[in-house]
Formats: C-alpha cells, structure tokens, sequence
DNA sequence: GAAGATTGAGTCATCAATCTTA
DNA sequence: TAAGATTGATGACTCAATCTTC
C-alpha cells in the first residue's frame, strides 16, 4: 500500500494496522477481565439496547457484521452460558428470536469496566483532540460499505 | 461500548466496524483481482521496501503484527507459490530468511491496481478531509499499541 | 422457488510444546 | 537457559449444502 496516492495509502495501511492492534489489545483485556470476546459483548450490547431485548438471528448478524454461520455457532456459545436464550417466533416459524437473559444483562454490565479501561489506555490517549474526526470517518466509512455490501 | 464517555466509545465503535468492513472487502476485492490475500499482499510489500529483500522470520511477524507460527504459516504459503523463498541465515544457523523472488515482486506489482481500487472507492470518499487526522491517530494507536506490546 | 437457520468442510489464526542453535 | 523457527491442537470464521417454513 505504498505506490501511488500516498496521504490515503498511508492512512489506509494506518488505519488498518491501528484497528488490529487496537482489536487484538481490547479482546485480551476484555478476557483476562471478564471471559467475554469482544464479539460476545457486542451481541449482549446489541441485545441490550433493542426495547424488547430480542432479535432475529439474521439481524443480529447483519449488525454484528458476521456471517449467519458464524452468528449461529457464537450465539450457540452465549446460550451454552446461559447468557442468552433461543426463542421460537410466533409469526413466522421458520426464524428463532435471540434473547437477552438477566444473566447475560449482568455480564456484560460486569464486563463494561475492563472494556472501558482498555478503550481508554489504547484508544483515548493516542487519538486526542482527532477523536471527532476519527469519530466522524469512521461511521462515513462503516455506513459506506455497508451501503456497498446492501448493494451486492 | 455505550455506558460512559460518549465520544470516545462511540469513535471506538466506528473506528473498529470500520476496520472490520473495510479489510472484508479490501480482501475480497483483492482475492476476486489478484489471488493474493491482503496479508500476503502485506507481507510481500514489506520485503520489496527493504534494501536487501530479505528478513528475518521474527522482524516479519512483528510488522505484520502477526505471531510467529502465524508467520511460518503464510510464509509456507507464499513459498509454496514461488513467491518467496526460504534461507538459511549465515551468521545465525538458529534463523532463517525469508527473500522475495522476481515472480513475487511481478504478483506484488500486479495486485496493486485491484488494492488500490478498492482503496480509493471504500476509504476515500468517506474519509475525505478527515484523512489527516485519521492518519495521524491511526499511527498513534499502532505506536502505542506496539509500544504496549513491547512491554508485556 | 426463496428465505431463515443450521451443519459440514475448509481456512487461517492463536497458544503451548518441541527442536535446534547461541 | 534462552531465542528462532516450526509443529500440533484448538478455536472461530467463511462458503456451500441442507432442512424447514413461507
């Protein structure tokens, strides 16, 4: 990424290189603190921030930016845990509703602290007063490919 | 990532779904192009930049931000393709290097166009005037990352 | 036939253990 | 004993195929 169009090569490899450094820090934190991936916590999230606290497995994978396989096999994960349950749906009996268990709700409340601790030791202090910018590129730029991924 | 300190678990969020849909399909428009993973990709960029196309097992895995059997593992890969080739290191009889070979240099030449469209269509445009900024706080995450890395 | 969800096969990452050399 | 590199075991993701229901 270094040949031709060099302020966006560069903040591409950057970035990227940013993101997984980032990515790989806060899911060592998250485990070592709370036995949560990364992944997990943002389905109970997800769960959590929904009115009724349930959704459609194909939704949650959509928001998660996970395959349907892989959504099935880490949500068969957060039930063997009991943090989540599997529910039929009563309108349409092909799809099953996830649901967020009040065990799930406390464990990812319980996790939150190491999260916010690594996002803030890794994430904070480097971005600074670029927070907003990055902020801002960052939704333009998930909103973009998802648009592009909708298209597909 | 929704609890506390709005900006910058928001920018988090963003940031790391922007990274994640990004390297999806940089890489699938890289693979679909060029046959190359973006790792691989990576990986052969690294050793055309340095003087002497050659490295070190270990000093390629820590650029990569890879481990070490992960290394071994792609450098197999990329060996197997005539990509690159393995050799015993002179002064160290424990450690081997890993050169890039004229057919590697021509495949790292032919990916970049797919790379680069990608690039420009998926980052580009939404990153616009935030590029800088985005840039800079990308670096600094990675440095402080690594720096973090380091330590431990 | 198409869509929601799951399962099987394959890929690629990691950690821990091993082998060789310093 | 420690360090460089590899190998084995395991985990989590993807795609393609399947099963059920629309």
């Amino acid at each position: 990424v270094r040949d031709l169009c060099p302020i966006q090569q560069e903040a591409f490899a950057a970035y990227l290189m940013g993101a997984k450094v980032l990515t790989q820090r806060v899911a060592q934190r998250m485990a070592a603190g709370s036995g949560l991936s990364f992944e997990e916590y943002d389905v109970l999230v997800t769960l959590e921030y929904d009115p009724s606290h349930r959704l459609r497995m194909s939704e949650l994978a959509e928001r998660a930016l996970l395959s349907r396989s892989g959504m099935t096999r880490l949500v068969d994960r957060l039930e063997a845990q009991g943090l989540v349950a599997r529910q039929a749906c009563p309108d349409d009996r092909r799809g099953s509703h996830c649901v967020l268990t009040e065990k799930g709700r406390q464990a990812r409340e319980a996790a939150w602290p190491a999260l916010r601790e690594a996002i803030l030791e890794l994430f904070g202090e480097a971005v600074g007063e670029d927070a907003e910018a990055v902020a801002r590129a960052s939704r333009a730029i998930a909103a973009g490919a998802q648009a592009c991924s909708a298209r597909a």
